[in-house]
DNA sequence: TTAAAGCGGATATCGCCTATCCGTTTTTGC
DNA sequence: GCAAAAACGGATAGGCGATATCCGCTTTAA
């Protein structure tokens, strides 16, 4: 917590009581509903659960997008916080495992969706920081021999990003059931200690290759965005 | 191919030739355009791609549920095919395999969900048929100790579900992608040989318990449903 | 105490989807 | 060939939900 008071850039002036009580307000229930039904979600639904009329959201984020860019954007600095801290694990399968796992934490708590992650509208810019993270933590994976070496960042972003669209549905059902179907997906990503590693079994053929940067990126944006 | 002719109930007339042609025609469209775009699809969509006129499609199917339900249940015939074909599979973790990689291949290039396979809207008979399959070859899978003992039948329609939506996202940029990740996911449910198997690492908690039936359930029909 | 700032929510507007309708074209039985 | 029956296509009615606006009323602050 950095301590904001009005936000950030272009102070136009300091904002009524009120009106800042408000506007927090709103972020929070933006990010709670984004969490709940995606960014599909329609602002008259926020506004109710943020307890004010649809016109105080639209007079302080005079677009969709002005709003989801402020919600994702707090969560933007969480998911660096972790990752910078999951490189400082002694092995890196563990500091990968720690990313995803608190950083699902994250999205699943406030945003629904892998979105800056995985670099979708307001913030590409966060995806450029935080994907050379993966990157190193799945290099130091691979080569301590934890994760297989096939396995590329695009693959850790489709992992993300299915696990935020369960998370999107099993909401309140069974809020915490994200984690069980992270760890057992991610576990697929390592090695196993020999017998049958390389491709699949017997009659079905080989794994496909990984996806390409560009490829992953479109398809997680058209995910993402619908 | 069981050589449909004009199709099965309640035979109330031939169907004139090209009405006949047109019907094969709005199926296999549908089929393929809820692969690409999910149920949500419309049916002018439909109609163009079959090279029809929307109206059409309605003289043959009165209301969208009867389209769609035509259009799986096709797919469902199948999918209980290859179930069984798989249960036969010497080893039950191969016959699971099998499964998934047939059984997604047909909701892929036909249907863009399991739909059918979890239980949803026309064809709830289908998941009941098709459930069962999966169960025997999980406990199989288990008792031969080639899958995680804490492994459940949810846990496999998680997984169908996961890799359909990605399937839904991917189709026409990488086709064959899905492959890669049903199988890298799925892997995640086999068991590793000794080292850390059971929960998950060091400071994350223990891996959440699998969902209840009914709760996979509703998660599954809220997820293909929207 | 009063002007500026903020508020709420009814409502205009738009886009998309299901479903209908009807003038035109195709098939079929004779 | 020919007429009646069947099917066709696509414009369009009507509903729904989302974004965004507008304006009369309320709250804040100097």
């Amino acid at each position: 917590m950095t301590s904001h008071t009005s936000t950030e850039s272009s102070e136009s002036r300091p904002l009524r009581q009120d009106a800042e009580r408000n506007r927090e307000r709103i972020i929070r229930a933006a990010q709670a509903v984004f969490a709940a039904k995606g960014l599909r979600a329609g602002l008259n639904d926020i506004a109710h659960h943020a307890g004010v009329g649809v016109g105080t959201v639209y007079r302080r984020f005079p677009t969709k997008p002005d709003l989801v860019a402020a919600a994702l954007g707090e969560q933007a600095e969480q998911m660096l916080l972790v990752a910078e801290e999951a490189t400082r694990a002694a092995r890196a399968w563990d500091g990968l495992v720690l990313l995803l796992d608190r950083g699902m934490a994250v999205i699943a708590a406030d945003v629904g969706l892998g979105t800056d992650v995985v670099g979708a509208p307001s913030t590409e810019a966060t995806a450029a920081h935080f994907l050379p993270y993966v990157e190193r933590l799945v290099a130091g994976a691979q080569e301590e021999g934890s994760v297989r070496p096939d396995v590329t960042v695009e693959d850790v972003i489709v992992l993300i990003c299915a696990v935020s669209e369960f998370t999107r549905h099993c909401g309140d059902i069974r809020p915490d059931a994200w984690r069980r179907y992270l760890h057992l997906f991610a576990d697929g990503l390592r090695t196993r200690p020999d017998d049958e590693v390389p491709a699949i079994d017997a009659d079905v053929g080989p794994l496909p290759p990984a996806l390409s940067g560009p490829d992953a990126d479109a398809i997680a944006r058209r995910w993402i965005l619908g």
